[in-house]
DNA sequence: GTCAAATTAAAACGTAAGTTTGAAACGCTT
DNA sequence: AAGCGTTTCAAACTTACGTTTTAATTTGAC
């Protein structure tokens, strides 16, 4: 009978104790957001979902209202904690160095998405994947929900991207970050545009670090590379 | 040159006369496409597909077999024909320039994808997001068909690039590669990861010789970073 | 220990999906 | 005009989906 369950997007922590069995919500989180991620939202159904969380079927209405509050759920269970961090490396490292380099304010964002994916308790590298998707698939939690939300986090990285490249222009600033920010996204996401053509690519070697130490000087190249015109 | 047409997808053009109507398949094609592109391959149904495409409900499995084999065909009309225009490019150049810069070869891929775009009566620039949607998607399809197909492509432009840059290991080279079609593609289908946190960025004026114009230079840059170490 | 609230469980509901069927309509060649 | 293969059509079939319902069970405060 209960209804105001549903939108309480809060993770509960489950009791410390019984490792191997969090809570049902969690438990169901956890299975829908790699689910999610490998088939995608409507190629994912309630009843995998609840076969492999090993709940009931009816536990993710219950819970949560229904699939797409579902996904919210998953999806900001994520996204808010990694735009706080990313927002709190790009204050942290101003008041220490003041004006950023290009690379230091890359490194901003890409430092709480290397710890992400490097940490399995919360979902690791999975979630990057899910953004990803989510993006290219245009949902509607991103036209509505999100696009007011977190517009924080264009504002103080687009300020701190003019300070740290005075000499581009409004127009170019914004097409350098779309692209680096297009491609930093993807290669944490480990979409490989190449694999659709060939068997086993070097990059498949999914170490995050590795990613980094070459998509850094990439992205910088790009961002730092002389004005248009 | 043309390496091989390989499973003719069976593209039937229409009788020229009466342009206002195409072929049945062909109205189920280029209906399908779009749909696929706004909605993706489960949320598109061939009701919505067939009712759109004016056309009865059982004409896709009548001539395609099944919702599975009607998507292949959407994607090989579009994909085999592209393929072949950027190596054709790509031979064309080598033919004329010898070993290519950077960013001529860079060209030789986009020149074939800004023509596609550019071109309504192919699709226009719906191909290039549908191609990025099945690659984070990762569809069947691109596991088993087109990997084996298409590894001419990479071998191609894989030598192309190692002549380019050889000042970079190939491990080094690989990568590099990667990011550039990861934010070739990403550019060209629209992709804009910025735009879940702003509403209205600049970069969604989607006129494809701006995209070029901002997209080459950027690539170029990343491409021709003094190598790692 | 008791009782009310919260949670889990099994089953069913209504809908929409992909596919199949068999007959009608069409386009040719003869 | 007749005949025949091709294409279209309306309808039904099977299955799976998200959701709801109702009852059983567990939980926690007193």
């Amino acid at each position: 009978m209960d209804t105001a369950r549903q939108l309480d997007t809060t993770y509960k922590a489950q009791p410390p104790m019984e490792a191997s069995k969090p809570d049902t919500a969690t438990r169901i989180l956890d299975v829908a957001e790699r689910l999610f991620v490998e088939h995608g939202f409507e190629a994912t159904s309630l009843r995998m979902i609840t076969q492999q969380a090993e709940v009931n079927l009816a536990a993710v209405n219950y819970h949560f209202g229904s699939k797409d509050a579902l996904f919210e759920s998953v999806f900001m269970r994520r996204l808010t904690p990694l735009i706080a961090a990313c927002l709190a490396e790009l204050d942290g490292m101003e008041a220490q160095f003041g004006t950023l380099t290009p690379e230091q304010l890359v490194m901003a964002f890409i430092r709480p998405c290397l710890a992400l994916s490097k940490d399995p308790s919360r979902g690791g590298a999975l979630f990057v994947r899910l953004l990803s998707r989510t993006l290219v698939e245009n949902h509607r939690l991103l036209r509505e929900t999100l696009s007011q939300q977190y517009s924080v986090f264009v504002q103080r990285f687009g300020k701190a991207f003019h300070r740290a490249l005075p000499a581009l222009g409004q127009e170019d600033l914004a097409w350098r970050m779309h692209f680096a920010f297009s491609v930093m996204f993807n290669a944490f996401a480990g979409n490989d545009v190449l694999k659709i053509f060939v068997r086993s690519q070097i990059v498949s070697a999914r170490d995050p670090d590795m990613i980094v130490k070459h998509l850094v000087p990439f992205v910088v190249a790009g961002l730092t590379s002389p004005p248009l015109r």
